[in-house]
DNA sequence: TCGCTAACTGAGTAAATGCTCACACGAAAG
DNA sequence: CTTTCGTGTGAGCATTTACTCAGTTAGCGA
C-alpha cells in the first residue's frame, strides 16, 4: 500500500480515466486532452480503449412493452419460470452482444443472494460474453462447477475457461469438469466417470441449485462442429436421426429429446436433466437457434430463458 | 396482460429502443433511423432523450490505481470502515455527477442484503443524484427513515423527496420526519419531539442500522442558507461560534463536534450520533466542502465516504 | 552496430453527431 | 371560428469524432 509519490498510471489507467471523464462526465475529447496534458488522438484512442476493452458498462434501464408482452407471452407458453427478452441489434448484428448483459444481470440475481447456490455451468459463446459484460460481484459463497468436460480435443483449453474467468470475477470456488468433452469411445468414458474425483465434480453438477446454459443448434453450422468436437460425417448422421439442439454437448430432438445415439454416448460432462423445478436458465438468440431452443424449451431442459427479441418472435410462431 | 396486437410503442419505449440500438448495439443514428423507420433527426432526438431520462445507464469498471491508493489513504488515516474515490470530472463540473454513480453502487450493496435494515437517510444534491443514479432494485425487506424533518420554512417539499423517490424505486417502506427543518423557536420544536408519531419515527432514525447522509458546508456559500433554512445573520453566527460543516441540518465545528448553539437548539430532525459501530456513509465532494467533510471524519460522525479526486487529496493535505 | 519489426504518434479528412432554426399541426382559449 | 401557444418535425450547418496514412521511436535479434 506504498502511496507512490509519481503514481505513473498504468495504460488502462489512463483509459479508464479518460474512459470516466468522456462518458460520465460528458466532455469532449479536446477537453480531456486539455485535461490530461495529452493530444486529442491520444484522447480519442484511450476513450476507444476503455469501450473496447469493457472498462465502460452501458446498461438499458427500461423495460420496452413490446419485449415485456413477449417475456408473458414466452412464459405462457412454455410454463418458464423467468423470461427475459432484449431488443434485437437489427441484422447481421451479433446476438450475443445484446443478450450478454441481460444474462449478467440474471445471474447477478443468484450471485447475490446471500445462502450459499452451487451454479452449474456450460459453455459458448453466449456465457462468455454474459460473464464478460458481468460486473465484479464478491459473491464467495457460492460453488461453480463446470458441466461440461474440459479437456478438448486438439488440447485448446481457451474455450472452458468460462467457470474459471467467473470464478477469478466473483471470487468463488469451482469445479471444472476434468473429462474429455466427447470421449472416443464409450469405454474411456466410463472410465473417467468410474474415478472418484470425477464422481464428485460430476454430483455436484448433477445437484446444483441452479443451471446456466447456452443452447447450440446442430444444423450445419453447429457451435460443435466449428469447434471441432464432432466431425461433420457425426454430425449429418444424427442430423439424421433427429437431432436438433444441443445443451452442454448433449444433443437432443425437435421436441428436447435426448438421443440415445452417437455421440451422446460418449458425451463427457453431466447431462441437465429435463423436468426439475431448480432454475435452469438458457441464454441463447439468434435465428439459426430457434428450433434447438424451442426443443429445449419444450422437454423442460431450460425452464427460463434469455433471448432477444427477433428470437422470441420465432420461438412464439413456432407454436 | 394483454398481447396487444399493434403495441403502439410509448415515447420512452421508443427513446429507449433508440439508446439500446446506439449504446449497446453500437449502431450509427442513421442505422437506427433506417432500422426503425424513422428520420434521422428523430433517431438522434430519441437517443439523446434515452440518456437525458436516465434509461441508459453508465458505469466505470475499473479502478484506477490513483483512487485505489487515495482510498488506502484515506482509511488509514480515518480509520474509515470504507472509503470510495472516483476519478474527478475536472474544475468546473458538479463533483455531484461524479460520485452520484458510486454513492448509489454502495447503497446498493445494503439493498441488496436479504436481512431487513433500517437504512436513515439526510438530503441533499449529493443524495438526489445518488436516488437518480440507482438502478430499480426491488428490496421491500428494508425500511427508509428520513433524518430531516420535511416541512420547509416556505412549503417547498421538493427538495426532501430523497427518501420517497428512493421508496418508489426500491418498493420500501419509509417513514418521513413530520417536522420543520428548523422550527423558529426550541420550544416548538420540544413540541413536534413530544407528539408519538414523531417519537417513533426519531426512535426509527436514531436506531438505524445504516445511515447515509450528505455533508454540507458552513461557508458563504453553504447548502442551509441556500435552501433558505438560516439566515444570513444566523450563518455569519454561527461560523463565528466554529461552525464548519454540517450533516442534516446539525451543526459541527473543524473538529466536528456539534455545537450547543444557534440553529442547532431548534433543528427538527435527529443528529447523527458520532463514533457509533454501525455504517454512516457521506456523499461528498467539491473543493469548499473539504473542511466540512474532515470534521466529520475525525469526530467519525461518518465512517465511510464517497467521494471525488480532488476533494480526497484535499482532505489528505489537511491532515 | 546495424537493420528489422512493431507499436505508437500526429496530421488530415471523411463521417457522424448535435444544435439551431423555421415551419406545421393540434389543442385550448378567446 | 379564429387566434395563440406549445409541441413536435425536418433541413442545414458547425462541431465533434473516428479512421487512414505516413513518419518516428523503442525494443530486439543478428
Amino acid at each position: 500500500m506504498t502511496p507512490r509519490p509519481d503514481p505513473e498510471p498504468s495504460p488502462q489507467d489512463d483509459a479508464a480515466r479518460a474512459g470516466w471523464l468522456y462518458y460520465l462526465g460528458g466532455l469532449t475529447q479536446d477537453q480531456i486532452a486539455a485535461e490530461l496534458g495529452i493530444s486529442r488522438q491520444r484522447a480519442q484512442r484511450l476513450v476507444s480503449r476503455a469501450m473496447a476493452e469493457g472498462l465502460i458498462h452501458v446498461r438499458l434501464n427500461h423495460r420496452i412493452g413490446a419485449c415485456l408482452d413477449l417475456e408473458t407471452a414466452l412464459t405462457d407458453r412454455f410454463g418458464l419460470t423467468r423470461a427475459r427478452v432484449v431488443p434485437g441489434l437489427g441484422p447481421g448484428a451479433d446476438p450475443v452482444r445484446a443478450v450478454a448483459p441481460a444474462a449478467a444481470a440474471e445471474l447477478e440475481r443468484f450471485l447475490r443472494m446471500t445462502d450459499p447456490l452451487t451454479i452449474a455451468l456450460g459453455t459458448g459463446r453466449a456465457l462468455r460474453g454474459m460473464v464478460d459484460a458481468l460486473d465484479p460481484v464478491e459473491a464467495p459463497q457460492h460453488r461453480l462447477v463446470s458441466l461440461i468436460g474440459n479437456i478438448a480435443p486438439d488440447g485448446s483449453a481457451s474455450f472452458f475457461d468460462v467457470v474459471m474467468r467467473l470464478a477469478d470475477k466473483v471470487l468463488a470456488p469451482h469445479y471444472p469438469m476434468p473429462v474429455p468433452v466427447i470421449s472416443p469411445t464409450a469405454e474411456e468414458r466410463a472410465a473417467f466417470h468410474a474415478l472418484p474425483p470425477v464422481r464428485r465434480v460430476a454430483d455436484l453438477a448433477a445437484t446444483a441449485d441452479v443451471v446456466v446454459v447456452g443452447v447450440g443448434q446442430m444444423s450445419d453450422d453447429a457451435p460443435l462442429l466449428k469447434d471441432g468436437f464432432v466431425s461433420r460425417a457425426e454430425l449429418t448422421e444424427m442430423q439424421a436421426a433427429g437431432a436438433t439442439g444441443e445443451v452442454a454437448g448433449w444433443v437432443f430432438d425437435a421436441e428436447g429429446n435426448y438421443l440415445d445415439f452417437g455421440t451422446n454416448r460418449r458425451t463427457g460432462g453431466v447431462r441437465v436433466a429435463p423436468g426439475l423445478p431448480r432454475p435452469s436458465l438458457g441464454i441463447a438468440a439468434g435465428a439459426s437457434k430457434a428450433p434447438a431452443i424451442f426443443g429445449a424449451l419444450k422437454s423442460r431442459i431450460i425452464n427460463s430463458l434469455v433471448t432477444d427479441e427477433p428470437t422470441a418472435r420465432a420461438l412464439l410462431a413456432r407454436s
